[in-house]
Formats: C-alpha cells, sequence, structure tokens
DNA sequence: TTGATTGCAAACGGTTTGCATTTAC
DNA sequence: GTAAATGCAAACCGTTTGCAATCAA
C-alpha cells in the first residue's frame, strides 16, 4: 500500500513493481498482483483498464468507490464524483427491471498541460 | 456484420467465430478479430469488457454511440442513453482543464428472468 | 510446529502478427 | 496483374497458478 501511495495516481501492476524494485525492495511481480487483487477485493484500491487491456491501480481517496478523469497522454488522474449520475446509474436499472446494478465509469482526455502541446 | 447481428446483443469473437462455424462458414479466428476490430474503428459496433478482461462487441443500434445495461446471468443487454449523463461526461472535463475527453460507461446487473432465481 | 507468505517459472487466455496463399477485380 | 483479404501457426502480453522454499507465531 506504501509503495502504491507514494506517488498517489494510476499505476499498472508491472510499473509498480519496477518502481518497488528500484527502491531496493526484493519483490517478485506475482506478489504485487495478489496483493494488489487482495486490496481491490477489500475496496482499497480502484482498478480501471487501459484499451490495450492493462489494469491500473489507484488508492481509493475515499471511503466511497470513485470515478476518474484520467489524461491519455500523461497518466495524471482526478477523481470525480456526481449524486446526479450515481443516482442515474442506480436508477436507469429499475427501469428496465435489473437488480444488484454495478456500473463502470471512466473518463479520459487530455490535461490542461498535454492538451495544449505542453509537456508534464 | 451479419452473422453478428443476427441474434442481437453482445458475443465475444471467439464466441462469435464459434457460431459462425456452426452456421458452416469455414473462417479463422484471426479474420473474425480483424473484421471486429475494423468494425469498432469505424464505429459500427460498440465493445465492453468483462471483468476478465475479454472484449464483447455488439452492432451498435444507433448512429450514435451507446452505453449498456448487461445482465451479469445471461448477457441480455439494453441500449442505455442519457442526454443528462452525455453532458455531464462532457462538462466535468471543462471543469479540470482537460480537452478531447472521451468517456466509457458500463452497467451491469440482473435482469428481470436472473434476479428472481428464474431461468433465461 | 504449523499455517500463511513469497519467489520462481511455467501455464493460461484472449488477442495480434508474420507470411505464404487465395481471392477479387 | 495487382492489391486486398484470408488461414494457419506462432508470437505476444498481461495475468494467474503450482509448488517448493521461506517466514512468522
Amino acid at each position: 500500500m506504501h509503495a502504491l501511495s507514494e506517488p498517489p495516481g494510476f499505476v499498472s501492476a508491472q510499473e509498480l513493481h519496477a518502481r518497488m524494485l528500484l527502491a531496493g525492495q526484493r519483490v517478485g511481480l506475482n506478489t504485487v498482483y495478489r496483493a494488489l487483487n487482495t486490496f481491490a477485493d477489500r475496496g482499497w484500491v480502484d482498478v480501471v483498464r487501459r484499451p490495450s487491456g492493462e489494469q491500473l491501480f489507484r488508492r481509493r481517496p475515499g471511503p466511497r468507490h470513485a470515478h476518474y478523469l484520467l489524461c491519455r497522454g500523461c497518466g495524471h488522474s482526478v477523481a470525480v464524483t456526481s449524486e446526479l449520475v450515481e443516482h442515474w446509474a442506480g436508477t436507469v436499472g429499475d427501469e428496465h427491471g435489473f437488480t444488484d446494478v454495478e456500473h463502470v465509469i471512466e473518463l479520459t482526455g487530455l490535461c490542461a498541460h498535454c492538451g495544449d502541446g505542453g509537456a508534464r
């Protein structure tokens, strides 16, 4: 959890593993995967997917699940929530007779730095 | 596109391939993948991901991109759209200085049949 | 001593690619 | 004749698992 939180933001399991090795920690890639999956199961981290299918992990900023606005250029992420959208997600299921509805909402774009050709 | 549309709803590339073979069409799995990717690039099909990472494809029901409410029990899917949510997705980026924002919204639940122990 | 954690390496599963062959025009 | 589409098999890549070794209580 510490290695994951150090630079806050999304990291892939592989990046996290590499980062830990560079920090001098002797740890196996599979151990990283096992830990991340455990954390995700317990709701301590949120997970998103790159278009490639690769999973990115981030320490959950609050007690409730969050959604993220992720920069495609530099990976910078911002947690965003909206009661309105949460509510919509909850009710749209009812309207179609669905129960136990879960939702995945991911926003990607170019942040202020990356969007205007600037570097981050 | 025909094989994909025949039973409307989401199918994996592998399921689609198997279905085409059963229908007597001699086609390679990679050809199915190539076609699906082409269709997705052109906006003719929408793509979602199973938790496993497997991709599911569905013919896009209208000219605009859609979001889906997908039954975890039987795979039944309903296209859902909301101007409100589309608008939210578009503006939340602006508020954080992001441009060129895209969004992925996936809803999953149990449909009326699967939710109350019934079979579909 | 006993159960949980770790590492290594191999397996896994979905997807993509190299390349020779076939098809379409 | 030429360019695009296809099939086969191998490669790819992120992820998971079997199992023996290690660690903790």
